[in-house]
RNA sequence: GCCCGAGUGGCUCAACUGGAUAGAGCAACGGCCUUCGAAGCCGUGGGUUGCAGGUUCGAAUCCUGCCUCGGGCGCCA
């Protein structure tokens, strides 16, 4: 299936990258996860659980018991949520059990709260268990319970934080997905950047990611392409009355046409192409732009850490006659009819507004059909799960593409593929809103904001919010106020841990970590103590996060890790004389910095030693 | 007109998917470096969550109807 050359370009798997199986207890951990959406836990698996769990088995437990002594019926099987609260004096944990109970039991939440209290099992993990208000209940963790965490992430390192609920499932992600007709702009950058995130996040989760770029590199909108190549090479301006009518009017064309005259080697995706300099071989300008402009995107991606294990060319669907039969299979499936000359399908047998044209009249297929034809390939490649992270301007294809795909009969899920839609980005440069048009010449390209305000900044900035929010990306304060950037923040709380240890060695007081996960209880101060809970709660961050599709839950998470990391370091002194603090508290450091790198990591951000 | 998304301090965005007093960052103001990195910390001011109803112990979140903004509704992609 792979290996007829239908793709363009075959990747290398980045060992590097991408991180792989790990040797601790991933598995485990997902079985966890699992339990706390309200599935029984396993018993007995480990005596290290972190103390969501261990609320969660002794509420299970009171449950029981309460069922047994008659106070609540047997048949009631609520999903017990336990909340990190917000507010210290709610202690560390809550739930809400007695509230959700309180009508199926027939008793007041209060009451039912002060049953399933007396019902909980003895723990040392908590230290106090209130009701509060109409009938939360509240649990205080205990310092060395809570602390517990940290051995768990000296353990996992790396993989702390992973997790196995993919359970290995192939999962294609494509993104990106640009035309070969222009550099790419910042709203590529947003795609760019969500859905290269959201793959790491999958991987983090135990999916097996393919992520791929499909190539419109065949249609009108490359015939405008090779005619505004071609009209540059004549000398044209887009001012000249012969310029053609739907020509790229920008500035970049005019390196086309010269590399072109000029003879020049591209090399893109599998192939080198070598301009043939003769200004009338419309074939050759063609093939030519299309390859340098393959080039120019790739080395952007490149720049802003990106990297794809496909590329997909809509020509190759055509050469391979994969269109044609697509058309073949949708008429005998029975939805198709000619009208007006032209062939439709009947997309309103499947929720469409209206039916769209397959076949125009003059014989070519409209872009919905190779469309359609792509998308059957890839539930042929095998991917039961397809996400298309793709700017919501194209939402309309969604439902063309899925009735089309329900119109082949071919056994596919109804609300298949999947999709993550981003807002458009807004740009503006001194108040002002720069166009990103590329037929409307000049306009902001992701190469100039990686260059202006840095890799790191840029993906940051384009990830860190929900897709679905539409965002204002102000050159401006991108560029003359970096070191607001978030993104600093976060990278500063790293070094400043690694900063800390180079000062350990240098005073000839090199760190412990023996001694000091051996004396976790001592970290007792309340703002230990909230980052303890932060630290445990990623894990089950990196489930949510990843089944919600939402990669920008890491960048909020890492920020509040952040925060409450440079509070704790300016309130309590790390580098004091007692050893057993001293390394204990450099073992909080250390979790909180291998936390904030695997985040990092998820983010294609780096993680500084130094700055 | 129909479809999708959004509306939260002056600005950019959150709110664990129905929980407790709606939180951060910029911007404004006042403090903290002879002590581990001040790209940091602490504090102050700033809100009828677009509007009106509804659902319930409880709503920024769910339902209905309006209003505003962005996007889409092509034999362009």
């Amino acid at each position: 299936m792979h290996d007829n050359g239908r793709f363009g370009h075959h990747r290398e798997p980045l060992r590097g990258r991408r991180p792989d199986a790990h040797p601790f207890g991933a598995p485990r951990y997902a079985a966890r996860i699992f339990a706390i959406n309200g599935e029984r836990p396993s018993p007995g698996l480990s005596n290290r659980l972190i103390m969501k769990e261990t609320i969660l088995e002794l509420l299970t437990a009171a449950l029981d018991t309460l069922k047994h002594q008659g106070v609540l019926p047997a048949d009631v099987a609520p999903s017990i949520k336990i909340d990190a609260t917000k507010d210290k004096a709610h202690g560390d944990y809550a739930t809400n059990l007695a509230l959700m109970l309180a009508k199926p039991a027939g008793k007041p939440p209060r009451a039912l709260a002060e049953a399933l209290i007396d019902a909980l099992p003895e723990s040392s993990a908590l230290s106090r268990v209130d009701i509060a208000g109409p009938g939360f209940i509240n649990f205080f963790a205990n310092t060395e319970a809570a602390a517990q965490v940290i051995t768990t992430i000296f353990e996992q390192g790396d993989a702390f934080g992973r997790n196995q609920n993919g359970n290995n499932e192939q999962v294609q992600v494509e993104f990106v997905s640009a035309n070969p007709t222009g550099p790419l702009h910042v709203g590529h950058g947003r795609g760019a950047a969500i859905g290269d995130s959201l793959s790491r996040l999958l991987e983090a989760s135990g999916y097996a990611v393919t992520r791929e770029f499909y190539y419109n590199d065949a249609g009108a909108q490359i015939d405008n392409l090779m005619l505004s190549v071609a009209a540059r090479v004549k000398g044209l301006e887009p001012s000249d009355p012969a310029w053609p009518k739907d020509g790229y009017r920008g500035e970049y064309i005019k390196d086309v046409a010269r590399a072109y005259m000029s003879g020049e080697t591209v090399t893109a995706g599998d192939r080198a192409t070598t301009a043939k300099g003769d200004p009338t071989d419309e074939s050759a300008i063609r093939d030519f732009a299309v390859a340098y402009l393959r080039r120019e995107q790739d080395l952007d991606l490149r720049a802003f850490g990106v990297e794809f294990d496909v590329y997909f060319l809509e020509s190759a669907l055509y050469r391979d006659h994969k269109v044609d039969e697509t058309v073949k299979a949708l008429v005998s499936g029975g939805h198709t009819y000619e009208s007006d000359g032209a062939l439709w399908l009947k997309t309103t047998d499947f929720g469409d507004d209206k039916d769209r044209v397959m076949r125009k009249r003059e014989g070519g297929y409209t872009y919905f059909l190779p469309d359609v034809a792509y998308h059957l390939d890839k539930w042929n490649r095998g991917f039961t799960t397809v996400i298309n992270e793709q700017g919501a301007d194209h939402h309309s294809t969604i439902t063309r593409v899925r009735a089309g795909l329900q119109a082949l009969n071919a056994g596919i899920p109804q609300n298949w593929p999947d999709y993550v839609l981003h807002q458009m980005v807004l740009v503006t440069r001194s108040g002002q809103e720069v166009k990103i048009s590329k037929r409307a010449g000049s306009y902001v390209t992701l190469r100039d904001l990686i260059d202006e305000v840095g890799r790191d900044a840029t993906r940051y900035f384009l990830v860190a919010r929900a897709a679905t929010s539409q965002m204002t990306f102000d050159i401006d304060l991108a560029r003359s106020q970096t070191n607001d950037n978030p993104v600093y923040y976060i990278q500063y709380a790293h070094a400043r841990v690694c900063s800390v240890l180079r000062k350990a060695e240098r005073d000839d007081r090199a760190f412990d970590s023996s001694e000091g996960l051996a004396n976790l209880a001592l970290l007792e101060d309340d703002r230990e103590k909230n980052l303890m809970n932060r630290l445990a709660a990623w894990p089950e961050l990196v489930a949510r996060a990843a089944a919600a599709r939402e990669p920008y839950q890491v960048a909020q998470y890492l920020q509040e890790l952040a925060g409450e990391f440079h509070s704790c370091y300016n309130a309590v002194k790390v580098m004091v004389d007692d050893s057993a603090t001293r390394n204990a508290r450099l073992c909080l450091g250390v979790a909180v910095r291998q936390v904030l790198r695997n985040g990092l990591a998820i983010l294609g951000v780096s993680a500084p030693e130094e700055m």
